[in-house]
DNA sequence: GCTTATTCTGTGACTTTCTCACCAAGGTCC
DNA sequence: GGACCTTGGTGAGAAAGTCACAGAATAAGC
């Protein structure tokens, strides 16, 4: 019952709806690196995030990636759901990026739910209309920004999340993000390094100059 | 009262919220050309399109510009009602492609019937759906093809909305359409040219190898 | 009509980003 | 130790975008 507070929309939901949901509502755990969903496979539903951390992405035929979302404790995603929004064919893939633990709602409840109730229908819209900003912003990104600013911004982003500024993580992982080759990525990783930016070693990217990156970004 | 029509949720509003709306929507005849929203204006509120053609755009700091949607007869855009959409601030611009006549449904009126009425909160929720499709869709073309195809599609596409391959387009208005350069679209409509797929004059391009564009898009 | 201005197109040179091919260094497993 | 895999490095060349400028077609002014 404990995701219970986790669903914004419990306290306006009848005793019946909250049966309902409590009677399919399924709990997962997942270690690291594991695929979540994929628009081909089975719809997930409604995805309800514990703890941990999801990526949202997609991926070319050729098999390059680039990351549209993320998802921490408390996030609620709708994508993972879409096979149930007759206007809304998508080809997303949801990946763990850390062990995370997650509830999962059926999409036709929650379709059902969307009809019947107008709190889970407003609810519903808020998530899609901040999906819709969230990809606007990033088509913006892709547009208009030159490649070196989204990757400074990446790194500080990524130092954040992680709070630290030693990255663990690969250059073929980061290019997966921002939707480009490995070898760019490198190239400019060895830039910011002669700069002072950064320290490259195996596997692993240390922030040595913040201000520096920030700068870079405007 | 005409607008009846266009509004497909109309018979599944009660007759006091059908007054609501009547009391309040406006109807405007734009020429070609005209510029009919911009999100730093005021806003202006559901676009509900009679007859005509309006193009949905974002615009960078530098001035260059791609289209992200277009809307014809009974087309619907939620997007200029974005401002009362909290999880939703978005920096999207309309233009008239041609003249058109269009009513618009003040935002705020907008928002209280999607709050109060399940059948509006859910045809907005397929709206919004739609227009994050596309814009997926839009995002995969852009991130994936190689611009020959990007080209040789949005002249295919434009030639069946006109109902003819005698285009009257400048290179400069292609490009705003794409997101690119005008240089860029110049050279490639130069090499369709020259493999015998387009004829240039100025401000006009005839399409003479459909079928040769067609497999260009695969 | 003729002249001037504006719009549209063409092009060369250069930068950025992407692609391809291949290699080298570090780590793992037997 | 040696085979193997992952990660990172690099050169060469293609694709796309930028900048600067020039010529050609059309429109505007007289």
């Amino acid at each position: 019952m404990q995701y219970r507070e986790y669903l914004p929309f419990w306290d306006k939901l009848s005793a019946e709806q909250q049966d309902r949901i409590a009677g399919v509502i399924t709990f997962h755990q997942v270690e690291k690196g594991t695929h979540i969903h994929d628009s081909s496979a089975d719809c997930l539903g409604l995805v309800v995030v514990k703890t941990g951390q999801l990526r949202t992405y997609i991926l070319s035929e050729e098999g390059r990636e680039i990351t549209i979302g993320r998802l921490f404790d408390y996030d609620i995603s709708l994508l993972s759901a879409s096979c149930v929004m007759p206007d809304m064919q998508l080809n997303v893939m949801i990946d763990a990026e850390k062990d995370t633990e997650f509830w999962s709602i059926p999409a036709c409840l929650f379709k059902n739910l969307m009809d019947e109730s107008l709190p889970i229908a407003s609810y519903a819209r808020s998530l899609l209309s901040s999906n819709f900003s969230e990809l606007m912003w990033l088509m913006e990104q892709i547009m208009w920004k030159s490649f070196d600013k989204r990757l400074a911004e990446f790194l500080l982003e990524e130092a954040q999340l992680e709070e630290s500024t030693m990255l663990q993580i690969t250059h073929e992982r980061i290019a997966s993000h921002l939707g480009t080759a490995r070898e760019v990525v490198t190239r400019m990783l060895r830039y910011f390094q002669s700069e002072g930016m950064v320290k490259l070693t195996r596997g692993a990217i240390e922030l040595t100059n913040e201000e520096k990156l920030q700068s870079l970004c405007e």
